[in-house]
DNA sequence: TTGGTTCTGATTGAATATGATTAAGTAGAG
DNA sequence: CTCTACTTAATCATATTCAATCAGAACCAA
């Protein structure tokens, strides 16, 4: 049978839906709208094949990131304030005309987001989710191609290496996953550890922006020294002591 | 029978409600209105070719509502049935550990969102929208960078290239602006036409993916004869005088 | 009146959407 | 790995809904 014109009713409600929670599931969806599951799935499958969602078990996820607002899983809205304030603070440090690269994150990511309006900035960046967030709009947008790693989004391996060695911009935004005076920079997965290290090498200046809770954590791949840091960018729930050995290594500190 | 001068009061009514609620019912407008469905449908058939509303079945949705218009207006919706079609000719030409490349349009695109479950498939695509499709699942997916081009959300330029120049894969799947037997494929973007042409040089195999609209069309920047291509895919909608001229140039043609 | 025009309502066969059923498939727990 | 519970795709029957056609009512002009 082929579908011509079902409800658009539905289909609305259903897209409404996705722009706010990304996930949808078959059963809820029966309920709130009425109607039996098999038009539910039928529903999905029509707007799958429009390219609006993708179908998965249970139910659908929103095709195109770009349209759903509180997109990215848990993490991105795990202390979403502070990672805004940070982003706030790592405004002031950009120049209208500059190049930076932004890397994968979602402190980083949410200074993406705060970006899209800057038309004479060049972004550099191998994450996709800032891709993503940023193509739409306003910055001139180069992005670092490679091997996609699913659990970050960013691309990493030897075809990311050979282009980043390419590049050179003012300033980099970086996260990490820890951050140890002693062990320094550290991250979960070598290949991503690697492209740090490339990136740092690569930029002028290394802005680092880490909520504090990443403060004395050590992960497992070290990509570099607390040191190679210019200035570090973190909320106010860091303690003053740290703050304070973080300074000696000659990094400026802001708290936001 | 043409309908000159039918009741306005009723059209003005129904043209109301729509501004109110987005969805209306034969139905309804019968009780409201007070006349046959016979009447109400002349009506809606009326307004409908004025542009005032649309009709699916059931009733009519207002023409443009900001609401549904991502819903209907996106570029990947249009003749998204013939592009499923060919999607699914083409997954049959695809070995399941094949290494393939996706360049952007919306017919590879309905072919990436079909190839979400092949876990050992290598796929490198030089399109956002490609990549967003596939982040979360199944097969393995290397990104081309460069410098992204916002209206095709693909990316292009020397850094493109430099990244193509690398890669060789089996098979090619693309899509094309135009295709015309003298003039060859062409596209919009100078930019893009380059990328294209190396990717075709890159691969083993190039299998072309066009609803039958393009076949004719001329473009403004060519990128390649029609004999470069390896396979020829297209939906039921193609004349046979020209998929006999694409034969000709020694090209296998498919219709979906 | 007659004839023509225009709209409306009714009828009918075809098209379409929906829900139920069933067999096959998938995820998750043990 | 197997078992269980759930989800899915496919098929079918049913109930709406649609388009087309025709007949009748209202209106106007000669």
């Amino acid at each position: 049978m082929l579908i011509k014109d079902l409800a658009p009713e539905r289909l609305e409600k259903i897209a409404q839906l996705l722009r706010k929670r990304h996930v949808v599931r078959v059963q809820e969806l029966c309920e709130i709208i009425g109607v039996s599951p098999a038009t539910v799935r039928r529903d999905l499958t029509e707007m799958e094949t429009r390219g609006l969602i993708r179908k998965v078990h249970g139910g659908a996820v929103s095709a195109n990131p770009r349209m759903s607002e509180p997109l990215f899983d848990d993490k991105a809205t795990l202390r979403a304030e502070e990672k805004q304030h940070i982003a706030k603070a790592a405004l002031e440090l950009i120049e209208p005309r500059d190049t930076i690269f932004l890397d994968g994150g979602s402190t980083v990511l949410a200074l993406a987001t705060q970006l899209a309006s800057m038309n004479h900035l060049t972004i550099v960046t191998n994450s996709l989710r800032v891709a993503s967030a940023l193509s739409g709009s306003g910055p001139r947008v180069i992005v670092i191609g490679g091997e996609l790693r699913t659990l970050s989004q960013t691309f990493v391996g030897p075809l990311t290496g050979l282009m980043i060695e390419k590049l050179h911009v003012d300033t980099v935004f970086m996260g990490t996953i820890g951050l140890d005076i002693a062990k320094g920079l550290t991250t979960t997965d070598p290949r991503e550890a690697y492209t740090k290290q490339q990136v740092i090498q690569s930029a002028r200046r290394v802005v680092l922006l880490v909520d504090s809770s990443k403060i004395g954590a050590v992960s497992f791949v070290g990509f570099g020294a607390v040191a190679d840091v210019d200035t570090f960018i973190t909320d106010n729930g860091a303690s003053k002591r740290d703050l304070q050995a973080i300074r000696k290594e000659n990094v400026a500190v802001v708290t936001a």
